[in-house]
DNA sequence: CCGGCGAGCTAATACGTATTAGCATCTATG
DNA sequence: CATAGATGCTAATACGTATTAGCTCGCCGG
């Protein structure tokens, strides 16, 4: 229609000016004025296919969706990753086809449509390290969105300084008197679950005690007992649906929070969990860890990062009511 | 590595068993054990180009999705459109590139990606019919979530039957002995206003009033004043957060829902609310609308569907406290 | 009048697959 | 033994773009 080659027509297109490029002024016009009468807009796979870009970041989600709560978890980040892609002007691809087998969804499989995308996004609590070892080697831009260990190699990602957290929260438990701690974990091996344990022990080295136990929400009362029996004052819970289940256990047998018992959590809630209660603990930048791990993987496709990215991003503390001084005469030992 | 030649192994690839095209057994195995080896995988962009088929949906959300509240409405949308995505083996493409022009995103623009997908859903509550009008003479494979008006032919969609619901809703509140009903609106013209108020009139046809008003959030306090004033016995509230407004602005005057006003709701919170109470009304069954449009969606794709294909789901009542007998012994008028 | 040079464009090719016509080779049949 | 038909595979091509070498034309200097 406007009497030039395809190949002027993709030269204007993509508004190339380079030196050994020349396309007459009046020529680039013309293909112009075609291309916005037709709304002309280039085939993307074909472009795909010729040259290296999509300007499509993938998003893979470890864990099925369904039909747990975990979509109630991913979707800050998810708030995250679309604000800053809208911002870039990319398009999301999430990676729905995925096959679960053994209960989790698996990055490689047959027909794995990973190179529709010019990087990937990995969002779980838990993550294969085998094929992150396998995405290193094929050298495939992706970063995962919490800190991960080394697996074939260091692993780029954009994660939640819990140790840091978790550690402060411990240094203002020590600060209100408390000198026996007690950290209830949900025995998961996940890296955020190890290092809001690390954090929790490295700081609470100066403490008379610090102890370490398992338990689950459904187990609440048995815990509680265990607590009160070793005479803690203060528990580190780690998952929030646990912290609930002990609040109202202490307060169904007519001891109080925290003048009994100091309680904090170590994240936000993972499933809806209705309380009317600020507990004291910190929150996880979920957005911000969204929008930078976008920011990460643009800049591992196109190069400009250099070497790879890890970053922590700070979390911010809770003050809430969960977290008081204990009580000196009260000592159950 | 098969020794075979690239048109075999796509042959193989595809389990292509057709009466013209034979692969010996032996030949097939060896080319599987390769592919089995390698984890390799057809590059899915060349595929596109080549064939005619992607297994990616597209996704369109019309309204930005910041920074207002629009996200928790599109919520159970996408959770319905990501499950059956899923169950059916397709990707999902956010198309979160596409530029927002007098406030409104637009699907057709420079560099539109729409022919990265196979076909594509549209969420929002009001749609261009212009960009509609250009998806149907494109003969591009769509379906609006949402009934629409015509837009240069019919519109594949999948909605709520909002005038079904409002309909019922208004005969249980004429068996109540309601006999002056008002319905209060947003002041929008979209369709899914549109259908409600449509219900509304059909079935209060036979009250001895029924009249309409617009009415926002912010001026409950006239609103009700109005209402009281003529008499009203209860009001159809379009908007939930509305309604909301008008309970609090009821109570604080010492009156009572449903003692003095009845008030029912349109449909489900689009903004998070907070209120203890369970207004009467209906619940729009968004998970379904979303696994629906897929479904349908693929049959426009794959052509199984024949003719445009328009659902409306019926939306479940809810009985909720706001809606009860008017006294008769108050008679405002 | 010729060689050189820059400007403006195009022909050709690559990208990695799906598809199809058609080439060998083998088997059965008259 | 010639021929037809079936079998197993491959060469060639299309898909729609980006890229680049190189062609043509006009102009200028010698």
């Amino acid at each position: 229609m406007a009497g030039v080659s395809q190949a002027t027509v993709s030269l204007v297109l993509n508004n190339r000016t380079d030196a050994d490029v020349r396309i007459a002024p009046e020529t680039r016009d013309r293909v112009l004025r075609v291309i916005a009468e037709t709304g002309y807009a280039a085939d993307p796979v074909a472009r795909r296919l010729a040259s290296r870009f999509n300007r499509i970041i993938g998003v893979f989600t470890y864990e099925p969706a369904f039909p747990s709560g975990s979509r109630d978890f991913f979707h800050p980040f998810l708030l995250g990753i679309e604000e800053y892609a809208e911002s870039v002007g990319c398009d999301l691809l999430l990676f729905t086809s995925a096959p679960v087998i053994d209960g989790r969804r698996r990055i490689f499989h047959q027909d794995n449509r990973l190179r529709l995308a010019d990087g990937c996004i990995l969002l779980g609590r838990e993550i294969d390290g085998a094929e992150l070892d396998r995405l290193n080697r094929d050298g495939y831009p992706y970063v995962a969105v919490g800190r991960r260990d080394d697996a074939g190699g260091p692993v780029p990602y954009v994660g939640a300084d819990y140790a840091s957290a978790v550690a402060q929260l411990v240094e203002v438990a020590l600060r209100h008197g408390h000198r026996r701690l007690t950290y209830v974990s949900t025995g998961t091996t996940a890296e955020s679950s190890e290092d809001r344990r690390r954090g929790f022990h490295a700081a609470a080295a100066t403490a008379e005690s610090a102890g370490q136990m398992s338990a689950l929400a459904t187990e609440a009362d048995t815990t509680i007992d265990t607590l009160l029996a070793d005479g803690t004052t203060v528990a580190f819970v780690e998952d929030f649906a646990t912290a609930v289940a002990l609040e109202s256990a202490t307060r169904r047998r007519g001891l109080t929070v925290p003048g009994d018992l100091s309680i904090v959590t170590l994240g936000d809630p993972t499933v809806p969990v209705p309380t009317d209660i600020t507990f004291t603990g910190f929150r996880i930048p979920r957005e911000e860890m969204g929008r930078q791990s976008v920011e990460v993987l643009t800049g591992v496709i196109d190069g400009s990062a250099d070497g790879v990215q890890q970053r922590l991003l700070p979390c911010e503390l809770v003050e809430g009511i969960t977290l008081g001084t204990p009580d000196p005469a009260v000592d159950r030992r």
